[in-house]
DNA sequence: GCCAACGTTGGC
DNA sequence: GCCAACGTTGGC
């Protein structure tokens, strides 16, 4: 069965891709959107995650993380003391999911937003359309391979 | 800090 | 079930 690819945004300052690094793997809670939970579900092990950083100057894909459990119960929606407590969590109606990320690598060099807009190969990435503000997005393997080479390159790359 | 986009809530 | 009000995201 072929990887899926996929792209998550955290911000910084809440959890960075350094911060997935030095822990080695974490899981991916806090996720409050239906459409992102959805998407969150139909991961499988093994599916590629590019790792986005928001909130940056600039904002861009950092590294490359991979998915080490499937969806499951987001516990931290029906813990009080979570800032991502949701009253109408239940045990009967969880309601929300989360996947476990483990880290692949770092990227070699920052991709930002502005790169990913630069490129026609990536008109159709949810990320550069504007106004796009989920957090977890499904990501073609032809973009992510893209996005790699970009990667590769330096984040800078004319289109020829 | 501003504001556009968009999701959710709640009155009717 | 519609839709206006409101809250949040996130680039700039």
């Amino acid at each position: 069965m072929a990887r899926k690819h996929w792209l998550m945004k955290s911000e910084p300052d809440t959890y960075s891709f350094q911060d997935l690094v030095h822990d080695g793997r974490t899981h991916w809670e806090g996720v409050r959107n239906y459409q992102a939970r959805n998407l969150m579900r139909s991961m499988a092990v093994g599916d590629l995650v590019l790792f986005y950083h928001s909130q940056m100057k600039p904002p861009g894909v950092v590294g490359i993380a991979e998915v080490v459990k499937e969806a499951y119960d987001d516990f931290t929606a029906q813990d009080p003391k979570s800032p991502y407590f949701d009253a109408k969590a239940t045990p009967d109606n969880p309601r929300w999911s989360m996947v476990d990320l483990a880290p692949v690598r770092p990227l070699e060099s920052m991709v930002s937003l502005a790169d990913l807009k630069d490129n026609p190969k990536l008109e159709s990435m949810a990320v550069v359309r504007k106004g796009q503000r989920l957090s977890v997005q499904p990501v073609t393997a032809e973009e992510y391979q893209e996005v790699l080479v970009m990667a590769a390159c330096g984040g800078e790359q004319d289109a020829e």
